[in-house]
DNA sequence: ACATGTGAACTGCTTCACAGCG
DNA sequence: CGCTGTGAAGCAGTTCACATGT
C-alpha cells in the first residue's frame, strides 16, 4: 500500500459540536495561512475561533497528535489533517431541490464550491423555472429527479422548498437513494435512521435573537 | 392587578437548546391549530418536534405550568404563552446589510415577516445596487447606515456580506448601537458582550454532513 | 386512567491542571 | 521553558420515574 495518509478514525463517537468546531478551525487556519503564518498555537486558534485553548487541544486529540510541544501546530499540516477528517478531500455531488430565492442564492454560494461541494442538479416543479440556467446548471423538472438520481446518485440533497412540501420532497429524495439532506425549510423532517439530516432554520435563529433581546431588556446578565 | 398575563421570567438561565426547541414547538402548534386540534399532549408535541415528551415538559416547566393533567396542553393557550416567552408579541426592526444573493433572498423570506421581523433597511456598498428596490424596501448606501440608525435604531442587523468584510461591518453596526446580529458570513465575529450574535454558517453545516457520510462509509453506527 | 410537573440519576461536553516532551 | 496531550473534575443538559392533579 502506498503512502495513503491513514484517515484518523476514532472508535469513540465524536460530538456534533466538536465537528462544527473542526470546520471553524479550518477557516481560521485558512486565514492564518493567508497571513503567512507557519505555525499556530492552541491559544491563538481558540481566540480566533471563539473558544478555549483546552477545547482546541481536546477536539484535535480525538483524531491524533498533530501538534509539536513547545511550538504549536503546523498550519499546512493541520489544514490537511482537518480536511481528511471532515471528508473534504473529495468532491461531493449536490442536488438543490427548490429553485426559489434561497435555492437560487445557494447555487452560486462560494462557500460550497470552495469546499468541494458541486451542484450537479437543480430541481423545481414550477414550469416557469424549468429550463432556465442558474450558474451554469439547468433547472430540471421535479419529475426527473428519480430518473436522474438513478443514473448518477448525488451525495447530498439541499432542500429549499416551502415548509408544507418539505416532508414529501424528503421522502422522494430518500426513496431515490440520497443519504444526506440539508434542510432549509422551516419544518422538522422525519427520515429513516440511515439518512442524515441537518436543518438550517433561519426564522428559528432570529427568534433566538429576539429571546436574547427580551431577556436582556428584562435585566438579565449577558452571560 | 388586571389579567395582564405576567410574562414568565425564570431566574435560572435557560439553555440555548431549550429556546430553539420552544421555537420548534411553536411551529408544531401552528400546524396542530391548522388541523383544528384543540389540545395536544407532550407525547404528540415531542413526536412532531423530533424530541421526547419529558424534554417537552421540562422545557415548558421552566416558564410555568401550561398543561392540564390528564388532558395535555391547550393549543391556543400554549401558542400565546410561547410567543410571549420568545418575545414575538412585538415587531422587531431589522436591517439587512449586504444586498447580494443571500441578502436579497432573505428580504422576502416569509418566515421572517410571519413572526414580526420587519426589514426597515437594506444596505450595500455597491453603487450598482443602491437605489434599487427589494420587496418594497430601497437599497441604501452603507455610508448612510449610521445616520439612519441614529434616527430610528433597528433591533437586529442581519449580515450577509463577504467573510472578509464581516468583522468591519459588525464593528460599524455595533458602534451604531445595534445590539443583536445575525451573521450569515462564514467568519467568526468578535463583539462586546453587550451584543448578541447568532451565526448561520451554511458551509459549516454541509461539512457536518460530509463528516457524517464519511463516518458512515467507514462503517460507523448511525447512532 | 391519563398526562403533567419535577426531583433525582445519568450522560456527556467542557474546563482544569499538570505530566510529558520538544 | 513553552505548549501539547490528557486523565480527572466539574457542570450542564437530558432522561428517568413517580407523585400529583383532573
Amino acid at each position: 500500500m502506498p503512502n495513503t495518509p491513514a484517515l484518523p478514525s476514532p472508535e469513540k463517537h465524536i460530538a456534533e459540536s466538536t465537528v462544527r468546531r473542526l470546520s471553524l478551525y479550518l477557516r481560521v487556519l485558512d486565514q492564518a495561512a493567508a497571513r503567512g503564518l507557519q505555525t499556530i498555537s492552541s491559544v491563538v486558534l481558540a481566540e480566533e475561533g471563539g473558544t478555549t485553548s483546552a477545547q482546541v487541544r481536546k477536539d484535535l486529540s480525538f483524531f491524533g497528535s498533530f501538534g509539536k510541544r513547545g511550538r504549536g501546530y503546523d498550519v499546512a499540516e493541520l489544514v490537511t489533517a482537518l480536511q481528511d477528517i471532515l471528508g473534504l478531500g473529495r468532491e461531493w455531488k449536490v442536488y438543490i431541490v427548490g429553485a426559489g430565492k434561497i435555492g437560487s442564492a445557494l447555487v452560486s454560494y462560494r462557500g460550497f464550491s470552495q469546499r468541494g461541494f458541486r451542484v450537479v442538479g437543480i430541481y423545481d416543479n414550477n414550469p416557469q423555472m424549468v429550463g432556465r440556467m442558474l450558474d451554469g446548471v439547468g433547472i430540471r423538472s421535479m419529475a426527473q429527479l428519480e430518473h436522474d438520481a438513478a443514473r448518477e446518485l448525488p451525495d447530498i440533497a439541499v432542500l429549499t422548498v416551502p415548509a408544507e412540501h418539505a416532508q414529501a420532497v424528503a421522502d422522494r429524495v430518500v426513496a431515490a437513494g440520497i443519504r444526506a439532506i440539508m434542510n432549509f425549510a422551516p419544518a422538522p423532517l422525519h427520515v429513516p435512521p440511515s439518512v442524515t439530516v441537518k436543518s438550517v432554520n433561519m426564522a428559528l435563529e432570529l427568534e433566538g435573537l429576539a429571546y436574547a433581546l427580551v431577556r436582556r431588556d428584562a435585566g438579565e446578565p449577558p452571560r
